[in-house]
DNA sequence: TTAATATTCAACCAATTGGTTGACGTTTGC
DNA sequence: GCAAACGTCAACCAATTGGTTGAATATTAA
């Protein structure tokens, strides 16, 4: 079976996956509410999801017919930790956080 | 292409690839160096470290027939923020930010 | 000059990944 | 009851990944 940081970074190594993290940073959303945005199917949505979920990045509920998804963002803690080790980022690095959302709104 | 964090992320989903930057923490390395504990073929220690050049994490710099590795700790700084601002958003108003960065762009 | 050392390259292989489509089971609303 | 909405499953496909081996390229040492 593999480590938990594999399964961690490896979900995080997808735009797709990234891009529905920070949807979920806002809301709890529906499966189909996360597809919504994206051009590709609702069941490579709902792989994605389930990558997620493995990962623990996020839980999943079924109220009704709908699923609703919920951002788990303990579960980025080990890899966190893990990163931390390399020194030097024990703040953040509000520039580079800045950066990246720049880009990320520019999508 | 692949964004940055897709590579620096995809780097750090393998625990050889974590393992050989935790060798590289303690000391830069040739390559015969950096396989030397491992089980697999020099040529696939090769690729691994070609990934991790290839994501910046490690520099490589040829030196007569030895070529040393050398860890490359700021290629974290964009991945680990990234990370953070899902630990640290709550305390945010992201509605605002967003406004912010986006009148930001216009500039 | 020749042999050994350091590293990469090229071809190959099996497994995984990210995507598709179509059928399928549930739940809801008319 | 029936159709629509929600989501997953199964089968498939192309591309990528992580590994192998053997040959090739530099460089150094004897």
């Amino acid at each position: 079976m593999a480590d938990k940081l594999d399964t961690t970074f490896a979900a995080l190594a997808d735009p797709t996956r990234r891009a529905i993290l920070a949807m979920l940073l806002e809301d709890d959303m529906a499966v189909t509410d996360v597809a919504e945005p994206f051009t590709i199917s609702l069941a490579a949505i709902s792989k994605h999801l389930g990558v997620l979920t493995a990962a623990g990045l996020v839980s999943q509920e079924k109220r009704g017919r709908v699923k609703w998804c919920k951002l788990e963002p303990d579960a980025l803690r080990g890899a966190s930790a893990w990163m931390q080790g390399f020194g030097q980022m024990d703040a953040i690095d509000l520039d580079a956080f800045e950066a990246f959302l720049t880009q990320e709104l520019r999508d």
